[in-house]
DNA sequence: TTGAAAGCGCTAACAC
DNA sequence: GTGTTAGCGCTTTCAA
C-alpha cells in the first residue's frame, strides 16, 4: 500500500496571486506586512489568502530568504532534567510562537572535547537563525565565539561575566545571595555551611560571592568559620555536601545551597539522619523551582523570574533578527526572597529562652 | 554597523561536484548513500565533501524533497513542567540526532476549543514530517484523525485505547497497578485510598482498573470499602486528594496515587498534618520520576521505562518516514515495581505483635 | 553507472 | 504602488 503523500497541495503564493488578480510580489508584500500596498489590494489579497487557507512554505522561504525561522535552545545535557530548563523552554516557546519562529531543543555535553565542532555543525546544518543559551554553556567563550564567527546572534541567560558582545538577560545573583544570608543572620545563625554550585557556572560563583559579602559585612569571623563544600547543582551532590557538612565536629546550624535541587538534597539527607528541619537545621535554596514547594518542609529560597527572563530573551533575539534591536543588549530582572518553612531561629537562641 | 551576514558560504553540492569532477546528481547519490555508484567515484566525492566540509542545506532539501526532517513532540501544556515530558524529550532527541532529524517542541492546550485548528496549522505551517505525542493528547481522536487526514505519520506514547491506525509504544499500566496493590495487600493493608489520575488520560484509567483487579481478586469487600478520589496528575491535586482521604472517619492506611507527583503531594500533606510515613500511612506512586527519590521517605513506585520508550517511538517514526516500517505498529515495554521507604506493614499488624 | 534539465515555493533586486 | 526577473541549493525525472 504505497501511499504517495496525498499532496493536500496547500495553496502556494502563486495560487493566491492568481485568485486575487495581482502579482506574486504583491502577495508577498501583504504577507510580510510591508508598506506600500493600497488598502483595496491588501483586502483582496487577504481574502484570497483566507479562501485558499494559504500558509507560506517555510522551506521555500528559508531557502530564498536565507533565514530559517528556527531558533535553538542550547543547554548542558547534564541539566536536561532540571525544572529550570523546562521553565526556560516554556518562556521561549511562548514568544517564538507569537513571532512565527520554531524552537529547536539542543542539549549538548558541556564537557565534551569537540563541543566547538558540535555547535558549528549545528549552526550550519540546522540553519538556525540564532540561539538562546543557558549557563554553563553560556559561560563558555568557545561557544559564544563560535556564534560570533558565524555571525549568528545569540542571547545568554544569566551569563556569569560581561559579554564581550552578544545579548543577555541577567539577574542579580550576588545581591540575592546576600539577602538570603542576611535572612539567616537575622535569625541568629552563626555557624554556616555553604554548598557551592557547579564551578563553571559563573552565576553560581556570584551566589557564593553574595554569601561572602553578607558574612564579611556582619563579622569577618563568621566568614572564616563558615564551611564551603563543592556541589554540582544536582540533588545527589546536595546530599553528599550535607553528609560532609553534618559530619563536622561543629556542624552548621544553617546551610545555604546554591540552588533548590541541592537544598532538597540537603534536606533529604538531614531527614535520613533524623535531624529535624528547621528546628535543628535551617536550609535555603535558590531559584524557586517546583521542588521547593514539594518537599517538607518547603524551602526558603530566592525566586528567579526564569520564565519572564526567557520571554525577554526570545524577544531580544527576535528583535535582533528582525534588524531592530531595542535598547541595550543586556537586561536585568530582579529576584525575590521567598521565606518558607525550612528556615527558623538558630537552635541556641531557641534553647536560651 | 549594518552587517550583511558574512556568508561563510558553506560549500554547496555544486562546489563538491566541481571539485570531485562529477555531476551534482552523483554527489547527491553519495550523500544519500544510494546504490549504483562506483567505489572510486564515491571515494572521490567523499574526499571533496571532507575537504570542503560540505553540509547539505536543510531548506533546499526540504523544498525539493518535500520533507523537512522535522519531527514534532506534542504534549499538553499542563504537563509542560513534568519530569515525564523531560524524559520523553531526552529519549526522542537522542534518536533524532542520530538520524539527522530535528525535534520541535510543541505544547498545546488540551482543553482548547480550537485544538484541531492549532494542530492543523502546525502540521502545514511547520512542515513537519511526523509527530510523537503523549497522553492525554494522544488519546484525542480529533488529533490523531487530523494527522491521518494530512497523511502524516505519528507515534502515540502509551495511548489508552487501541489505535485505529498509527503507531504506538505502550506499557502495561493495568498489570503494573495490580502489582503495586498486591504489594500493599501483602503488607496487610485493608483500608485503601486511591488517587485517580486525569480522567481523560486513558492510561490513568487503566491504572485504576489494575487497582480494582487486585482488590477484587483479594476480597470483594476491600474493593467496596476503598475510597477513590479524583486527582489531576499534579502535586497540588495530590495534596487535595490526601486532605479528603485523611479526613474520613476511617482514613486509609495505604494510599495509591496514580502518579508520583500526586503521591508526593499526599506525602507532603501527611507531613504537614504530622503523620508519620510509612508507619502510619503507606503511599505509592507511579512512574519513578526523579521526585520519587527526592522526597522523604522515598517513594515506592512503578518504574516506567520512559526514556527507552521514547527512543523506540522515535525509531518507529523515523523508520516509517524512511518507508521501512519494521514489524508491527505497537510495541510494549515492561515496567517494574520499585519498593522504597514509603510503604510498610499496615499499622494494625505492627501493634498486634 | 552517470549526467542534464526542470523545477520545489519563495525572496530580492530592480524596473515601471 | 506594483510587476518582472533571477535565482536560493537541493531532488527528481528522464536520457545517455
Amino acid at each position: 500500500m504505497s501511499n504517495p503523500p496525498s499532496q493536500r497541495a496547500s495553496a502556494t503564493i502563486e495560487d493566491v496571486a492568481k485568485l486575487a488578480g495581482v502579482s506574486i510580489k504583491t502577495v508577498s508584500r501583504v504577507v510580510n506586512s510591508e508598506p506600500n500596498v493600497r488598502v483595496s489590494t491588501k483586502a483582496a489579497v487577504q481574502a484570497a489568502i483566507a479562501e485558499l487557507n494559504y500558509q507560506p512554505n517555510r522551506s521555500a522561504r528559508s531557502l530564498a530568504g536565507r533565514r530559517s525561522y528556527l531558533i535553538s535552545l542550547l543547554y548542558d545535557t547534564f541539566l536536561a532534567q532540571s525544572a529550570y530548563i523546562m521553565r526556560v523552554q516554556l518562556g521561549l516557546l511562548e514568544e517564538c510562537r507569537k513571532a512565527g519562529y520554531e524552537l529547536l531543543i539542543h542539549p549538548v555535553n558541556y564537557e565534551s572535547e569537540n563541543l566547538k565542532e558540535t555547535i558549528t555543525r549545528h549552526i550550519s546544518q540546522s540553519h538556525i537563525d540564532g540561539a538562546i543559551m543557558t549557563p554553563p554553556i553560556a559561560d563558555l567563550l568557545t561557544v559564544t565565539n563560535c556564534f560570533q564567527q558565524h555571525n549568528k546572534p545569540y542571547v545568554c541567560l544569566t551569563p556569569g561575566r560581561e559579554l564581550r558582545s552578544g545579548l543577555s538577560v541577567e539577574t542579580d545573583n550576588r545581591f540575592a545571595a546576600q539577602k538570603v544570608t542576611q535572612h539567616l543572620l537575622a535569625l541568629g545563625h552563626t555557624r554556616f555551611g555553604f554548598v557551592r554550585g557547579h564551578p563553571d557556572h559563573l552565576a553560581m560563583v556570584q551566589r557564593e560571592q553574595g554569601f561572602e559579602d553578607a558574612l564579611r559585612e556582619a563579622a569577618p569571623a563568621l566568614a572564616q568559620s563558615a564551611m564551603r563544600v563543592q556541589g554540582y547543582n544536582t540533588f545527589q551532590s546536595g546530599m553528599e555536601a550535607a553528609a560532609t557538612l553534618l559530619a563536622l565536629p561543629e556542624p552548621p546550624t544553617a546551610i545555604i545551597a546554591s540552588n533548590d535541587e541541592m537544598a532538597a538534597g540537603v534536606i533529604r539527607y538531614a531527614n535520613e539522619r533524623g535531624l529535624r528541619i528547621p528546628e535543628q537545621l535551617s536550609v535555603t535554596g535558590f531559584d524557586d523551582s517546583p521542588i521547593a514547594e514539594q518537599i517538607w518542609p518547603p524551602l526558603t529560597t530566592v525566586r528567579q523570574p526564569v520564565q519572564s527572563m526567557s520571554v525577554l530573551a526570545a524577544k531580544l533575539l527576535i528583535a535582533e533578527l528582525s534588524g531592530k534591536r531595542e535598547g541595550k543588549g543586556t537586561t536585568v530582572e530582579a529576584s525575590e526572597l521567598v521565606i518558607r518553612g525550612s528556615t527558623t531561629k538558630a537552635p541556641q537562641q531557641v534553647s536560651q529562652k
